[in-house]
DNA sequence: TCTATTTGACCGGT
DNA sequence: ACCGGTCAAATAGA
């Protein structure tokens, strides 16, 4: 049986539970058994992510932890980037870092204008080409920090009358616009969070189906609030440095969790007890901060729908 | 206060 | 050593 089918037989065996007027004990005994199902689908899944999370390693872990902190604030953890290099870093803790592999060229175009391909660029770069008139303009998607997008473009004007832009690019987008999609914004299974008696319906345990979000950015948080009646989820957990401060204010900025079938909440005080209170969420967050939410934010960049998602892993 | 751009330093590949 | 791609502090702008 495929994942899919399991989660479409416990579907069904719910509709089935709810419109039967069986004796109590053998419904409950039922629905009991429909939660299991769930439970170890969901169970299987994270699996499958955890697998697939290696596959989309195209850097070496440190790479990753060492990116990953670039998004937060690189100067501050100097020390333990260079620890182990051969070389040392300067003064202002510029030019430590490792170059990734080059994202692959997808194609260049000649416009006469620069072109306005709709997508949101940020230019992070200029430089004097050698036997060029004109610098190359460098742009990056603009949510490559928050989702994860490794989008870039080149662009350079190579002559002025007529003029004449030459646009590279390099990468795809694996981006959404949150304002635009919020229906399509996330995807992603991750490790169940711990029921929290005092936020949490009693019923929490009953979907295990956790979304989270990876890497996303206060802003993209607010955005996703403000959204709330049509966003299939958002909320907590991939993300967070060493010292928990990112984890923490992001889960506190993010007091809800919709889907189509559930609500959760998640407390919105900053108590230092959150560790104590979500015992699974700080577990995880801790994996984070060991390099695993780079890539769990390919899967989020990619926002498929649930069940195309589960058709692509069946 | 927060985000975006500018710009010279720095890095890796050749 | 050179070149071009990237980083990040300083700066500009909203």
């Amino acid at each position: 049986m495929s994942l899919l089918e399991v989660r479409n037989s416990r579907s069904q065996l719910r509709q089935i539970l709810s419109k039967s007027s069986g004796n109590d004990l053998s419904k409950t005994y039922a629905v009991d058994l429909a939660d299991k199902i769930e439970k170890s689908f969901t169970n299987t899944i994270s699996v499958l992510i955890a697998g697939s999370i290696h596959e989309l390693d195209e850097v070496s872990p440190m790479q990753q932890i060492t990116d990953k902190k670039s998004k937060f604030q690189k100067s501050d953890i100097v020390d333990v980037e260079v620890q182990g290099s051969k070389r040392a870093t300067t003064e202002d803790g510029r030019g430590c870092y490792k170059r990734r592999r080059d994202s692959p060229f997808s194609w260049e175009r000649d416009t006469p204008t620069v072109i306005d391909d709709g997508h949101a660029w940020r230019k992070y770069g200029q430089k004097v080409i050698l036997n060029a008139k004109h610098p190359r303009h460098y742009y990056r998607c603009t949510y490559k920090f928050d989702q994860g997008c490794k989008a870039i473009k080149h662009v350079q004007k190579m002559q002025d009358d007529p003029p004449l832009y030459r646009t590279a690019y390099y990468g795809h987008h694996t981006c959404r616009d949150l304002l635009k999609h919020p229906e399509e914004t996330l995807i992603i299974l991750d490790s169940p969070l711990a029921p929290v008696d005092n936020q949490c319906p009693n019923n929490y345990s009953d979907s295990s189906t956790i979304f989270s979000f990876a890497n996303t950015t206060n802003n993209s948080m607010k955005l996703l609030q403000e959204q709330k009646t049509e966003t299939k989820l958002g909320i907590a957990g991939i993300v967070g440095d060493h010292d928990h401060h990112h984890h923490k204010s992001f889960i506190n900025q993010t007091s809800f969790v919709s889907s189509a079938d559930h609500e959760y909440f998640l407390p919105t005080d900053d108590s230092s007890s959150n560790s104590a209170s979500y015992p699974s969420a700080s577990a995880a967050l801790d994996e984070s901060s060991f390099g695993y939410d780079d890539s769990l934010s390919n899967l989020f960049a990619g926002s498929m729908d649930f069940d195309e998602f589960l058709q692509q892993l069946s």
